[in-house]
DNA sequence: TTTT
DNA sequence: TTTT
């Protein structure tokens, strides 16, 4: 019915962008958020590792502007997937889907905290959109066929 | 940057349809959302009063479903307008502008949870819409790599 | 650095009271939250399937009043675990660590809407603090059933 | 039921901790958060402006961490007040009383992204508890600066 | 001006 | 009354 998640932590290394046979952009990085608390007895901050996936317009702006390290907003839904595994065991996958995500840090140190890329967010639809009374079209439909399909063995991925 | 505000609480009346001169819906209403505590000596309950605001279809579907009373969810963002009174003195408004609102109880007490009401949200344009991300079939892990191609058609996207 | 999840769903089973050696109650249910769209060609809405874990004076209250089926509001955080099967592989295991639950059906169909249970937040509890939930333990899954008690000590608790 | 708000903006100005004559220190200051959508014809994009509220140890942090046009990041609830100004109308103010605040810059542009203040949280401090925040008074606007302390008792904080 |  |  509802369901809503908002992170602030740092990559934990660059975003990879990948692309399905029939063209549509995926990206994928992982969140390291900090835990508010220092668990046990010992005093180092632990941190939850939180995989975040983007499609379409706001994965390749994610591509192009996020890297290792940088902090950064996410907002989006817990999606639970599932597969079987190659030993034939059902294995469940655990992802944010974003679709909002805000770089509160950039590229130089200083200064440009207006670039393209600091307002990156999902809005799709054909025509009209969102909650404005007013229009935030995309400019193209990134459903393009490269023809190459999507580069990714078991070991890249973090689950 | 970000602006996000969950609230579940009881309407106070019925919503208000209105509709601009544009022709465009405006429904306003009215949450009741207890606090937390009580304050103070006192034993009673307080609760805040929350000013909602829905556009479009979302507004519609809100004057039709929601009624007095009724237990809500809404999903926005807060907004500050300012206009100056009749005595020339500016006055401030804060409202929350609600994109995903769900309707939590329904008219008759008992059963019909997945009547069309319930699952209202602000996704303007005809056919595709709103604000789902991407990925969600459920048989098949589109990131394991077995060799072969990702199989899925455009069909399968869901958008 | 932040980590906040609001879902709103429903059981899809009766929520598990159980005891650390230490005596921490330690509840986990499975929230059954619906997408906001249909996937594919199908008709059929689908649904996330996301595990809450309450601790001590919540998980208490979870146990008493939640039960199979009941629509349910959770606030909390996204937390990552991770331990070693019997195979030697590391598991990861992504769990909401919930410290507000609101029961928003009862037990009657109608009436009883301010019962105790509707209210139950971590904050509140016999000495307990915080908005910090609990459980970070890296080496081992508290919820597989073994037949023997939960393995762990006052010490792994990080309150 | 359920009231929860997160907020990423600039500070407008300086924050400004007080006490009440029992001594609880209050901090307010206003954030401005860029809309996420220019209006009408213009270009020049809007903003939001929240007044937030800080209390006790939060509050203390806040004033000695935050200054003007910092980037942060507030968790909390909206709260409306209300009190009668000196022509014996009633006024309407909503707050949003932070339970949790996030310095996403800090004094030197480079480095330190660990210092104290980034981790400030209501949850922690002498004695206190919870996630509650605080001030609730329907009565009278602490805010009005009328040159005299703060006349609030410790019986109206509800904690 | 407020809901249960 | 507003930040970058």
């Amino acid at each position: 019915m509802l369901n809503r998640v908002i992170l602030i932590g740092r990559l934990t290394r660059d975003p990879e962008l990948r692309y399905t046979p029939a063209g549509v952009a995926v990206t994928q990085f992982t969140l390291a958020v900090d835990r508010p608390f220092t668990s046990g007895g010992s005093k180092e901050r632990e941190a939850d590792f939180i995989n975040i996936v983007t499609w379409r317009q706001l994965a390749e702006t994610c591509a192009n502007y996020l890297r290792k390290g940088r902090l950064t907003a996410v907002e989006g839904r817990i999606q639970v997937r599932n597969y079987d595994n190659n030993e034939g065991k059902r294995v469940y996958v655990t992802e944010v889907i974003a679709d909002n995500v805000r770089f509160l840090e950039s590229s130089n140190s200083a200064g440009n905290r207006e670039e393209g890329g600091s307002n990156a967010n999902a809005s799709y639809g054909g025509g009209s959109s969102g909650n404005r009374g007013g229009g935030s079209r995309e400019q193209q439909d990134p459903f393009i066929d490269d023809g190459k399909p999507i580069d990714i063995s078991d070991d890249d991925l973090p689950f």
